[in-house]
DNA sequence: GCTCAATGTGCAAACGTTTGCGCAACTTCT
DNA sequence: AGAAGTTGCGCAAACGTTTGCACATTGAGC
């Protein structure tokens, strides 16, 4: 007994062909409901667990969704994952997670190898890798749902966080509060994300009629030490030309310029304003409490599974964009001495 | 061309049979160097992938490892994934991850959904389910490697934190500094890490002579939340009774109670001094910085799949216990005033 | 020229399922 | 009593691989 049970064995012991046991325990109205009853009673004694590998194999697809995330251990992909979790587990699908450190190469043997697994559908999150891309997914005869990044093509959707409006949302609460020195904290250089939420930046920035000054933009990563070199960055500029405000690109590296601020004796809000993006969990509980953007990561995740599944229903598809709200918290100082 | 290449494919265009190119791609040398560049050269150009279900199917075996995780939310369970993610790959194996919700029953369907993929061995981490696995796992034809839990059987395996030294440091850090009255809140009701952590701190209390009070066993479940409410717990308590410093189940928990006691005026650590466990990246941040018990996550899971690899390699394993250190922040004061 | 070994390739079985079709046995109707 | 339908089940093929074995070809040694 040392080798797993198959349907054969089930069936032996019944008195019956494989093919009636595979009926039965897929309760099948072929068979009367005795022996259907009594071959399950038998599949349970032996505590049969069918061979996914051959099921997949004959049918030709498996209950998995594929998911390529970059890693695992970054808190906004993790609420992510619960979203995918919760609405995949409903519907009765497993995941196979694959994560790529970020490397695009990575990304790609992913896919190749999560179609290998007769995967029903892909979530690709945070895709890196934009070139070649294209042509392996044609052959992909899956649908493949991107999550906050954007391709197009046959059985290709997307479902993201309106990053622009985010970025707009976030610089435009701190020109209502009075600033008119504001600052941008980057995130990945290559990141769609990055770029969408600048650009919301330099929008709110226009439509008010402020200038734009480059020096204003100070480099990151979207890390807890990216906000704290940024800190050291903001004290070595001119006293006059010091922004009064930052727009991080993510709450990760606010907090970090926030603990930097703390440690180097700079008051916040009083001396600098700070506003996040994605409403972590910490953010609510920082000293002060981090004014952000919100980002809905759970829903994001739960709508992945939703347009993967009406994709293999044959439903129509359209791409989805999430706005989150802004989340005023004691981050934020309102500017009295405003013309 | 919407189907999928098989090696069949390969095998007309190659003039080949089909064996012919599973050992050629298999890069066996019982094929000339001729015909095996030939055939690769067939297959890259069809971006072929292979079915990896028909595989696990005929050699009995993938080079899946199952991982079973409470959530994927947890900040923990993510460093420890990014462990495993490391190391996993690095051998060329796949994670087939799956999350329980924390419900013991489903976790004991996972293990079996992952035991019909063919896995070559599981991971499970912070079990939650005692009662009805060991008839399971007996069946299981694979290592199990428990992480943070603690199980025995036949090819069962066990990698943790010395949780009781944990506590007992964390404890003892508190009592070196003049401590005498000390609180525990604590983590998880059922968890085995509470209730280890739990021991240590009495140990520490015992061996220093210090009496215990059930009074000072605040209830938790290692949420952020599950500090707040802490913090009112201890407020409520008379003048004189009152803890001067807490050991917390983890971080998380304790930065809870940081931010609370921030919002009730409650000076930290003048008042009350905290110590956490894990050493989240946000406890070095928090105001003031946490002191608090490291715990070896990556490394918990990086071990976790040398010893699976071992197990399956058919080398004795032995249960690994890992053993983190006290990380002393801001978040603890010297009593002075002690006897 | 014959045997023998080495080299390169193909045949066919097997893995554990699912499923279209066929075939008995029994029931019901005429 | 025969036809027709219903019910319950088995046969066998198929899914895409891997792999033990056999086979054909070649070259070398005698």
């Amino acid at each position: 007994m040392s080798q797993r049970p198959s349907i054969k064995d089930i069936a032996r012991i019944a008195g019956v062909s494989p093919s009636t046991v595979s009926r039965a325990l897929a309760d099948s109205p072929r068979i009367s409901l005795t022996t259907r009853e009594r071959i399950q009673r038998i599949a349970r004694d032996l505590d049969y667990a069918p061979s996914l590998a051959a099921r997949a194999l004959v049918t030709g697809a498996s209950p998995i969704i594929g998911v390529v995330a970059p890693s695992l251990a970054d808190p906004y992909i993790a609420a992510v994952m619960k979203g995918l979790e919760e609405a995949s587990h409903q519907h009765g699908y497993q995941r196979l997670v694959a994560s790529t450190q970020g490397d695009p190469e990575q990304e790609l043997a992913m896919v190749q190898m999560l179609s290998g697994h007769n995967a029903a559908g892909l979530i690709v999150l945070s895709s890196r890798a934009a070139e070649g891309y294209s042509s392996l997914l044609a052959r992909l005869s899956m649908p493949v749902i991107f999550v906050n990044s954007l391709h197009v093509g046959d059985q290709v959707y997307n479902v993201m966080t309106d990053n622009e409006y985010g970025g707009w949302l976030a610089t435009r609460h701190l020109i209502d509060q009075g600033h008119v020195r504001i600052a941008y904290l980057g995130g990945p250089a290559r990141g769609r994300s990055h770029a969408a939420r600048a650009a919301g930046y330099r929008r709110a920035l226009e439509e008010a009629g402020l200038p734009f000054d480059p020096a204003c933009l100070m480099p990151g990563d979207g890390s807890i030490d990216a906000g704290r070199e940024a800190l050291h960055g903001w004290l070595h500029q001119p006293d006059d030309k010091r922004p009064t405000a930052v727009f991080c690109y993510n709450d990760l590296s606010a907090l970090g310029l926030l603990a930097e601020a703390f440690q180097q004796g700079v008051a916040i809000p009083d001396d600098l304003s700070i506003v996040g993006f994605d409403n972590i969990p910490m953010s609510a509980i920082s000293i002060p409490p981090l004014t952000t953007v919100e980002q809905r990561t759970e829903e994001l995740g739960r709508q992945a599974v939703a347009s993967l599944l009406a994709a293999l229903a044959g439903k129509p598809v359209t791409d989805i964009i999430l706005r989150g709200e802004l989340v005023p918290r004691a981050s934020v100082k309102r500017m009295e001495d405003n013309d």
